[in-house]
DNA sequence: GACTGTGAAAATTTTCACAGCA
DNA sequence: TGCTGTGAAAATTTTCACAGTC
């Protein structure tokens, strides 16, 4: 055990502290793209659009990779909060559903941030099997086991009809793929264990609704106080 | 004010409670479609993912439109939800940015989903304009403050490059946009009062890999207790 | 003097457990 | 009896404010 580089935190990152060192990592990328070499918390927090106690807070779940009076280490932070995020690995991916919305995360370069491999894409329609997509053969969904196996798939991205999503998910959990990206509009049903998460357009939308529309009730009252009448 | 029909809780829905709403009105479409007529908490918080506990306690924000001993009516819960998210009017969106990603989004069916309508596609690639996506004709970014007035966008949608995305989200603001919903990986300086929700590909792949790598630590020190060395 | 790291307080969110009603 | 609605407890997250260190 003495032997070990010294692992500052091994357990218990906040969630949400989690959630958050994606965006840290991608501001930084930037500040060392233009040269900078140093950064205090205020300033990577603008960058990272949150508050600079939120951000030393959670970057002190890491561990101590400031210097007082100075700031942080541009290169060291990006290296610790990649290892952090399990990056220093490669991670393969399988796509599912090479639609407008595969092609798409297909051929979306931001895929190859470092860490992420695209290893297979896979359709159920023999009018797209064969194709090739971003310099890869779509293949038959019916390899999935295969490809999961054979290419070391750890992450699947599922961007099929709501209807094949469930179907899909379970035969990836069986293949042994336990992290799931979910673009499909529907809750996937999986054993504990495996980590689904979801990008859903339409609900982002309906949020955004219900903002919108709590701004214009409020100019609604508003303009009631005025003593108008809402119709 | 006493002739007002009763709106339950004018105010103060909690934000968490808000993202979940749009999960439990999918799930209540799908009971609608199969014909259910009644649901118990238990159900609903099943097909939607969550426990009962804290459905009924979101649903309390509403107002008390549940039957005890009963459940509630999926019609009038789906009806009441809709008009808390508003989506009982019609919101026009704007998207900008027709390559892969934009053309899968304006193809998406689901976004017609009650309560929102494409109302323009915008790009800045002279390739690209003019050409039909989803019934459409994409226009020239250069439109897009007409657009805007003209066909009363309220939510923009930002499907550009990463370099584009804040000129374009400024441009939103500008012309009286106060909602956006970015896809570019770059966080947007707005004013207050202008609402932005982001859906970003990297950032889930890169929460799944911590998580991944987690689990794989685990088993890790799972062996190391077992007696076997790690390489 | 400047800026991090962090206890402690405040706010928010989740969960519990049961009173109350159909 | 069965299931909702909700206070109260627990857990998590955010914010404050300042001691500690370069």
């Amino acid at each position: 055990m003495i032997s070990r580089p010294p692992r500052p935190r091994e357990k218990g990152i906040p969630e949400a502290t989690v959630a958050r060192l994606p965006v840290y990592l991608r501001a930084l990328q930037v500040l060392q793209d233009r040269g900078t070499a140093t950064v205090s918390s205020e300033a990577l927090a603008g960058a990272a659009g949150v508050n600079s106690a939120k951000l030393r807070k959670d970057l002190s779940h890491l561990g101590s990779y400031g210097t007082r009076g100075v700031g942080y280490e541009v290169e060291y932070l990006i290296y610790q909060i990649s290892r952090e995020l399990g990056l220093t690995q490669d991670w393969s991916v399988a796509i599912v559903g090479i639609g407008n919305l595969g092609r798409a995360l297909a051929n979306y370069g931001g895929f190859g941030t470092r860490g992420f491999r695209i290893a297979a894409l896979l359709d159920a329609d023999p009018e797209v099997v064969g194709r090739t997509v971003a310099s890869l053969e779509v293949r038959h969904i019916d390899s999935l086991e295969e490809v999961v196996h054979s290419k070391g798939v750890s992450i699947g991205v599922i961007a099929t009809p709501a209807g094949s999503a469930q179907g899909v998910a379970s035969r990836f959990v069986e293949a042994g793929v336990t992290s799931i990206l979910n673009f499909a509009p529907v809750v996937l049903n999986v054993p504990d264990g495996v980590d689904v998460r979801k990008v859903d357009l339409s609900i982002e939308l309906q949020i955004l609704a219900f903002h919108a529309q709590r701004r214009a009730d409020g100019d609604g009252r508003e303009a009631e106080r005025v003593g108008l009448e809402m119709t």
